[in-house]
DNA sequence: AGATTTCATTAAACCGGTTTAACAAAGGTC
DNA sequence: GACCTTTGTTAAACCGGTTTAATGAAATCT
């Protein structure tokens, strides 16, 4: 019972091996005896030796490991998004042998804090205006894909996003097309990018129509509001209701759409005879689960994820290449809108 | 632009000074004036250099990770459990400085592949009768937790878990006490423990109160139904209703439970007044944008993370101590339950 | 049988850091 | 001025693996 933990060397001296013939036997890169090998084995059984993953990695410059890094706010959960998102990054990582460290801590004030991480490649979630870290990266040698876009755009630089305006215009063709001007858009935060690129998307929309925009009361949401997206949602709606005029909601994600919903029912509002609501849906599963079922531009978080973690690994594999992919939404109407009659 | 990492040697060398010192200004582990430190912050800056995590790591024997080992599915996502759960992982682990190494490879079949992971420590999900990792684990001196029971019983593995017994007992207690005899219970798949925990809490409950089991029907989830957790509700319902006689459902997960009051909806029951359904949940913030809002038992899958999370990170700086954590359920009484008249 | 190739093994260098022990120079005490 | 600290720095050993170049033995070819 050794207080410590056998290493490659008690295998060898055991075994009266050197250790390079150990390392042999683990990692099978080269031929050894059948009689050595089974000896070497022996002993490890009995040491209770398992090669150790860190020292194997300096060696060889390679740890299978794939980073995600996403910030996350000490009080609240991940959102529907985020959550789909690592679904699809996990599948396809897992899918290719890799391992995901993620990675939440708060970015570094002191520079001398920074390392280069045990990880082959990294996804990185929202990049921020002229975000350091991409050029920090660059200087490591760690790929990166990057899912949103980067501000200044950058043409060497992977990146998957939603196409967000597109996003908005088809929910505005759609509304407009069944007969809806008066609008009520529970956005996102106004600081975010999508949150800019849905408006825009939907205002275009209404432009390509020749229809005035006033019609659109626009909200966002914010971190300052403490309380969570369905919250956002139902209060949204028991507050404006009556007083400003609109008859159809845009719902950022299916969260807000679900509080939407709950406020209806409570004001009996008939949905979506009185009111349509239509969600910008990150997890359709949810949407398809209310009464009635909801209307939505699935924008899949997973399939972004997915998208991604793909590009990683090819990126990984081959650090010259780069990949800008933009996903476009897709229109499912199920029960929340109905025709302005 | 060397098309090479710089590493601690280039600095040293370039800044005229020993590796020790160079490491000495990055960790700040040893006084160094303040002009040798400006001089080789500088010539870092110049090369670009960043400590190397990897051989760091070897070398203190500290990853500042922490691992998490959680099986998936090729095909299905993620459950509302496990989401929940790494959520509380996560803002433990963040909150004291650890990262997260999400684990889904499925264990390898040759011994010669294991190895002695990155990690400081390893939160383990659903250990799986006998589980050998368990031992293997210990071997190589990293720290466990569980969650979920060891099967066997065994006093020296760290482990949290629910009271899943408990969670069906109350759920029985309650239910017998706004006088429902005959019910449906939806549970988990039938080779997991907690759904045998759980109808053995039920059933408990029953026996409690003198009260014949017999009009408990119990259908068990599997995964060889091709559809999700709230499909497996609603269906259970439709194909049910009328030729079972129950008052009561009690659904596994918050999902199922939405199913449910879908399949409700469609064949016009009224919940809760001709049907109360009571969840299991594991996502409080679903159980309360339903209509009506469902009454559930909450077993808080995020306490349950975070609660892992605290205990591995007590274990890591001291790998003696040994907690066990069995965290009881709790009854929220919303609006999906009705008195039986 | 001798020359040549193949195969298994090893010693030593290497990956990129940290840490120990030794030491020189500067500062403090008497 | 001798003696003790303190401070800053370094060379070398170390963490636990992989890999290269060298070597000796066995197998194959003339």
């Amino acid at each position: 019972m050794g207080q410590t933990v056998a290493t490659i060397d008690d295998v060898a001296k055991k075994a009266g091996v050197s250790k390079g013939t150990v390392s042999s036997v683990f990692s099978k890169k080269r031929p050894i005896s059948r009689q050595v090998t089974e000896r070497v084995l022996e002993v490890a059984k009995d040491l209770g030796y398992f090669p150790n993953h860190v020292a194997r990695s300096l060696a060889i410059k390679k740890t299978m490991i794939a980073g995600l890094k996403m910030p996350i706010s000490k009080d609240s959960n991940m959102s529907g998004f985020e959550i789909q998102m690592i679904n699809g990054v996990m599948k396809e990582c897992s899918k290719n042998g890799y391992r995901l460290l993620l990675d939440t801590l708060p970015e570094h004030d002191d520079p001398t804090q920074f390392s280069i991480d045990p990880v082959d490649g990294v996804i990185m979630l929202n990049p921020r205006k002229q975000d350091p870290r991409i050029e920090r990266y660059k200087q490591m040698g760690i790929p990166l894909v990057l899912v949103g876009r980067p501000d200044p755009e950058d043409e060497t630089v992977c990146y998957v996003d939603n196409n967000n305006r597109d996003l908005g215009f088809k929910v505005g063709e759609y509304l407009l097309g069944i007969g809806h001007r008066d609008i009520l858009f529970l956005n996102a935060a106004s600081d975010m990018t999508v949150a800019y690129d849905r408006e825009n998307g939907l205002a275009g929309s209404f432009a390509a129509q020749g229809i005035p925009y006033g019609s659109v009361q626009v909200l966002n949401y914010s971190r300052k509001m403490h309380y969570n997206a369905a919250e956002y949602g139902y209060r949204s709606i028991m507050e404006t209701f009556g007083k400003k005029h609109y008859t159809a909601v845009i719902a950022d994600t299916d969260r807000v759409a679900l509080g939407v919903l709950r406020a209806a029912r409570e004001l009996n509002i008939d949905v979506p005879v009185r009111l349509s609501v239509i969600a910008l849906s990150n997890d359709a599963t949810v949407a398809q689960e209310t009464t009635p079922k909801l209307t939505s531009v699935d924008q899949s978080a997973e399939i972004l994820g997915a998208e991604a973690a793909k590009i990683l690994i090819e990126k990984m594999n081959d650090s010259s290449i780069v990949h800008q992919r933009v996903i476009d939404a897709k229109l499912v109407i199920r029960e929340s809108c109905s025709h302005l009659s």
